[in-house]
DNA sequence: AAGCTAGACAACCGCGTTCCG
DNA sequence: TCGGAACGCGGTTGTCTAGCT
């Protein structure tokens, strides 16, 4: 029998949905005080909840910097991009979503994502063709026939090589950027003495190089993570390392294929006509094939001020690629994509403005249904809705206690990261 | 209008990891 | 070094709403 946790054992302390009023409690006391012991917050603030409930409505739903609109196109495509190399480590695809939670990634996934896959005839938890799947179940039966060996192994060499030079480039960057991180000097590639943009030619003479044959799993990625002292393997890789690495090396495939004089734009109209018979509307840009921290700011500060616009490049996005088809696929699925998997700068209209957008996302119009702050649900893809009214903390607290928290801490609702 | 169902999402649970005395 | 508390994470459940019959 387990015993239930200290702090959620006590029959007093109230559970389930939170009402408006504990919201202010906590959302002033965290004002004023900041997010120290959760434990013992519930306490100070007048709250009879307990700590983890506490930081699970903080996380989850009251931070300041949180988004509460819907999802974006580009944030969809980051989450099945990213559950398709890492599988469902939620907290880090969350990561790469400004304003978003782990909760929310994992939930919409849950409700929308892994429907839209299976719809599509793509399992959601290989993020192969359930056809494929069924052949593949016929071969190990001894039934189907496959393609020629010779184009099989070719493809799986080149997939092969992928994964481990997807370890290489993410050695190349931690190199370049944490200098000193890895112990062990035999990792530190020459390559580190090549200038950023070399990590492209690099990546993409990786992928070039088929003599080794390892099979692409999900382990490739996160395999090594360490966590548990399970990681055996002597390269214990960081997994935003390893993410660092997947961009990389997607971007390196995008400039080969711009290279090639490929294109990946709307390529895939069945794809797209599975997803609701129209492509997905260009509602930023996205086009960033930069391979520089400065570049690719400057492309989401661009993409951040613009929702619609006629000269940006179509979304460089097919949800082909989210298949993960090894040997005998042949439809063109590749890992990784062939366009930019840029993981970090694609969700411009959430960075920069994001904290506004975050403030005033729940407050106003819709923003009190069901009896609790913010689950306004509305859903307006536009946003419009949320430009002007005040800010959600706003909504939240009352005049006397936004007045004292604006005295005191004048810079708490402006600066997302105050509280870490 | 009432009942039913599916969708959406907030919240909880349990377990592993990290922190700290 | 050890043990307990705190924290983080992923899976699951609960609750509410909207739409349909």
């Amino acid at each position: 029998m387990v015993r239930p946790p200290a702090c959620c054992g006590n029959a007093n302390l109230r559970r389930g949905l939170w009402t408006p009023e504990e919201d202010a409690k906590i959302l002033a006391y965290v004002s004023k005080h900041g997010t120290g012991n959760w434990t013992s917050i519930p306490k100070k603030a007048g709250l009879r909840r307990c700590g983890k409930s506490c930081r699970l409505r903080w996380n989850n739903y009251l931070r300041p910097d949180l988004n509460h609109e819907s999802f974006t196109q580009q944030e969809e495509e980051m989450i099945v991009r990213l559950h398709a190399a890492i599988g469902s480590r939620w907290s880090i695809i969350a990561q790469q979503l400004p304003g978003r939670t782990d909760n929310d990634v994992k939930n919409h996934w849950n409700t929308k994502l892994r429907k839209k896959l299976s719809e599509m005839g793509i399992d959601p938890v290989t993020h192969k063709p359930f056809s494929q799947i069924l052949a593949d179940y016929g071969n190990i039966n001894g039934g189907l026939s496959r393609p020629s060996a010779a184009s099989a192994a070719a493809t799986r060499s080149s997939i092969g090589s992928l994964s481990r030079d997807l370890k290489n480039v993410a050695h190349l960057f931690v190199s370049n950027n944490n200098n000193n991180n890895h112990p062990d000097k035999h990792h530190q590639h020459n390559y580190s003495s090549l200038p950023p943009q070399s990590s492209i030619t690099a990546a993409a003479h990786f992928m070039e190089q088929p003599e080794e044959i390892l099979p692409i799993t999900t382990e490739c990625f996160v395999g090594n993570k360490g966590e548990g002292g399970g990681g055996e393997e002597e390269e214990s890789m960081d997994l935003m390392d390893q993410l660092q690495a997947i961009k990389l090396v997607t971007e390196a495939a995008a400039a080969a294929a711009a290279a090639g004089g490929e294109t990946n734009y709307y390529n895939d109209d069945e794809g797209m006509a599975a997803m609701g018979g129209s492509p997905f509307p260009s509602s930023s840009s996205s086009s960033s094939t930069c391979s520089t921290a400065a570049a690719a700011a400057a492309e989401m500060k661009k993409s951040a001020t613009t929702t619609t616009t006629a000269t940006t490049p179509p979304l460089s996005f097919s949800w082909r690629d989210f298949l993960l088809e090894d040997d005998d696929a042949g439809g063109g699925a590749q890992f990784p994509p062939e366009n930019d998997g840029d993981l970090n700068v694609n969700n411009g209209e959430l960075s920069s403005s994001g904290e506004q957008q975050s403030l005033a996302a729940a407050a106003g119009e819709g923003g009190m249904s069901r009896g609790v702050i913010g689950c306004s649900n509305s859903g307006s893809a536009d946003g419009g809705g949320y430009a002007n009214v005040s800010s959600f903390v706003e909504a939240i607290l009352n005049e006397d206690e936004r007045r004292d928290v604006f005295l005191d801490f004048p810079n708490l609702l402006q600066d997302p990261t105050y509280y870490h």
